[in-house]
DNA sequence: AGGCGCAATGTCAACGCTGTCTTTGTCTGT
DNA sequence: ACAGACAAAGACAGCGTTGACATTGCGCCT
């Protein structure tokens, strides 16, 4: 196996019989050139296997490449590779390329991998932001990368954001069990001080407040350790006196924790429970949910990318992307009678 | 807001009043610098916020980049996503950078992504092929570019790939619900047409022969047309005649068609079930499947592209990654007595 | 004292491409 | 027949970096 030397615009110009500037133009300007030349810079360029070399094209034409990166946490949540395929889907439809980078979610992690994307000359940086504070981007930014946060927003950056509405989605959620009845809600999630878990309590809380609970604290379970089973949250919470008649799992982890618990200790099926987030088989096992569609954040982060290249000094704007309930049973319990008050 | 210019290692080398050669030696080689200069340049780089452009470092360098370039099928199974993460993962702990492109499924989609790759110079191109021939890739890889076929094999192209042991998968299973007592076995799969269910349904197929049954294509339903609800085809099969007593879903989305069927069909839950391919909650419903480690498939293939990256002209190898058996009860259920024979 | 070796740094060209400017040649109108 | 316009193609430099080679200066040996 004899490996050759890639072919560049001169051997293919020397080919053909033109200058090397007349098969640039052919790749890539198609500026004028008459129809028989550029028929045989073709040939040519075929028979060498030509390929123009974006590297060089790119540090030529100065400034950024057309690949934008995308930094996202840990690997076992399928949320990541969705809003990674719907970031990936609208890019490729505009003829950029995605490099994804993960940052085992620490802070640090955050920072290097950071560092790795912009070292390659990115057009725009999409992150999901996992340490507390984005700072170390502010210089970046004013070099003219765009930067995206994606379902948090950025901390000491001038930013775009794209997020849900955590808030009013668990508000609603919160509101429907308390209108069935329910007064002991439980509320589980770990990690707790992550922005969207804060913007979720906050909704679960002011439900209640409007029903005159102004102490939840103890059906609140608020966990930030992730080696923590969340079964074992949840067991825990229901072994409590005084244990909830209803349940908000603050995310997916949480609502399948949720669930093996209430199938060993709630064989009958009593206990209502609404997750933040579906699932594959929600509906099989009729779990209501409060969803959201992970593609379109994706989808709107790659858009507000592309829009900031175009205008990298615009006003930078944050979207909220809408969340609903899909009701499948296991929220619509009501409370058991005589609960109430 | 001012955009400025970006900062070049002639900057950085005339603030810290040396040679821009100095500067490149501080960041790429570690050659000879005493600690002062190095301290020197590393202030001045910092204060000029200098990141050094890997675009012309890699085009001066020649050859290729450390990106590795990643073509996937269609967005909307975790299988792709998991296998990136494998990828991603090994990659970053060698300081690779990885680029994901998708191709919808279609041949000419992954021919386009896999030129717009290569343009980028990538350092090795992984595949999930979906065109029945990547000979166009032939050239490329001639130039030294590794070519890594993942979960198929590539056709009429010299490449490495990693496969699963899908025959075996299948055959065990199938084998299993023999050995309770099953004769009427059905297998559902849509696409059937591509390599993985070739594969399996030789399993099932040289399984059954084994038991003297050389002909089961009246419980077979190959379907390869994805628009068609899996639902609708495992329906068909429990509504005809002589319908199976077990039933094997050659992948996910026909697994959870069956579940959806089986719900309505047979509430007493005497059909067994296994499919090929684990999911979020088959645990939590009991589902017995085929499982395999879709992050090794990714981690296997970038250790191969690393491999290959640095012994180009290595013979190429086919790696068989293990299935197994997960028994949750829905594929050991034993057939109805007086059924065999 | 003179020469040698080596650490530390510098000079220069080139990687493959494209922007700017220039050259060549053909065609039009008067 | 000749200026002017314009289409088609080429010459050249430089994007930011690094490899090959050259230079400097200092300590050490004889």
């Amino acid at each position: 196996m004899t490996i050759q030397n890639r072919a560049t615009l001169d051997d293919v110009a020397r080919l053909a019989g033109v200058s090397s500037k007349t098969v640039s133009r052919v790749f890539a300007s198609r500026e004028l050139v008459s129809p028989e030349t550029a028929e045989r810079v073709l040939a040519a360029a075929k028979r060498l296997r030509f390929r123009p070399n974006t590297l060089a094209r790119n540090l030529r034409r100065g400034g950024g490449t057309n690949t934008i990166g995308f930094i996202m946490g840990e690997l076992g949540n399928p949320f990541y590779y969705k809003v990674a395929a719907g970031i990936e889907k609208e890019l490729a439809a505009h003829g950029h390329a995605l490099v994804v980078a993960t940052t085992d979610d620490t802070p640090e992690g955050e920072e290097r991998v950071a560092d790795a994307l912009l070292a390659q000359r990115i057009g725009a940086l999409l992150l999901i932001p996992v340490a507390d504070d984005q700072s170390y981007l502010e210089g970046e930014r004013q070099l003219g990368t765009p930067v995206i946060a994606i379902d948090r927003p950025a901390r000491n950056l001038v930013a775009d954001s794209i997020v849900l509405e955590n808030r009013r989605g668990v508000f609603d959620a919160t509101s429907r069990l308390l209108a069935r009845g329910h007064r002991r809600i439980g509320y589980v999630c770990n990690p707790a001080s992550v922005y969207t878990q804060k913007e979720r309590l906050r909704g679960y809380r002011d439900a209640l407040a409007e029903y005159g609970i102004h102490d939840s604290s103890r059906w609140e379970r608020l966990e930030d350790d992730l080696t923590i089973p969340p079964d074992r949250i949840v067991d825990d919470l229901l072994s409590s006196e005084d244990a909830p008649t209803a349940l908000i799992a603050g995310n997916n982890r949480m609502t399948i924790g949720a669930l093996r618990v209430l199938r060993d200790r709630d064989a009958a099926g009593r206990t209502a429970l609404v997750g933040f987030d579906d699932f594959d088989t929600a509906d099989v096992i009729g779990v209501s949910v409060i969803s959201y569609d992970p593609f379109e954040l994706g989808r709107q982060a790659a858009l507000a990318a592309m829009e900031r290249i175009g205008d990298p000094a615009g006003f930078t704007r944050q979207v909220e992307l809408p969340t609903w309930i899909i009701e499948r049973g296991s929220g619509e319990r009501p409370a058991p009678t005589g609960d109430d008050h």
